[in-house]
DNA sequence: GCCAACGTTGGC
DNA sequence: GCCAACGTTGGC
């Protein structure tokens, strides 16, 4: 059984049309610095289901889905002394941070917004909407597959 | 650009 | 081990 989760990126970093330009669909999650978001990571497994999140932007919006293709190995950006996101208390033999390898599965015709989200009563209880600070989180099936169906009623509305 | 929420750091 | 100060996230 797939596990299903949500990861936020700011699309002005890098949004979903930066990973659908990749020859692959796959990007490594890097720059994650968070515990609790890092033990997400840790927990999933490949065929598990994401969530892609735009945030920091109006409005926010889930603009997709992807697929876990490898599990949690070491953040090497975190070694990068030019990197945002270098950390010295994560050397290479006690590596502290850890990421994975997402592929793009579909990019919404539509994005499903924050506010879809909000005045959806099934999905109140999203982490996205308790604990907005958290960058990997968890998303149980109905709320997976509530957002896509979501996805396509807007779709289909052409909203 | 503001500010609330929250995670992390560091002094004690 | 507590907690105040500080920095960051992210919606508005």
């Amino acid at each position: 059984m797939p596990k299903f989760w949500l990861m936020k990126s700011e699309p002005d970093v890098y949004s979903v049309k930066d990973l659908a330009a990749e020859k692959t669909k796959t990007t490594h999650w890097d720059g994650v610095r968070n515990y609790a978001a890092r033990n997400h990571m840790r927990a999933m497994a490949v065929g598990d289901r994401v969530l892609y999140y735009h945030s920091n932007c109006k409005p926010a919006h889930v603009a997709g889905t992807a697929k876990v293709v490898r599990e949690a190995y070491p953040d090497f950006t975190a070694w990068d002394k030019s990197d945002k996101h270098y950390d010295a208390k994560s050397p290479q033999d006690n590596p502290r941070w850890d990421m994975v390898d997402i592929k793009l599965e579909q990019v919404f015709d539509l994005p499903v917004t924050i506010d879809d989200i909000k005045a959806t009563k099934s999905l109140a209880k999203m982490v996205l909407l308790n604990n907005t600070r958290l960058s990997v989180q968890p998303v149980t099936k109905s709320e997976f597959d509530t957002i896509l169906k979501l996805a396509s009623q807007l779709a289909k509305k052409g909203k």
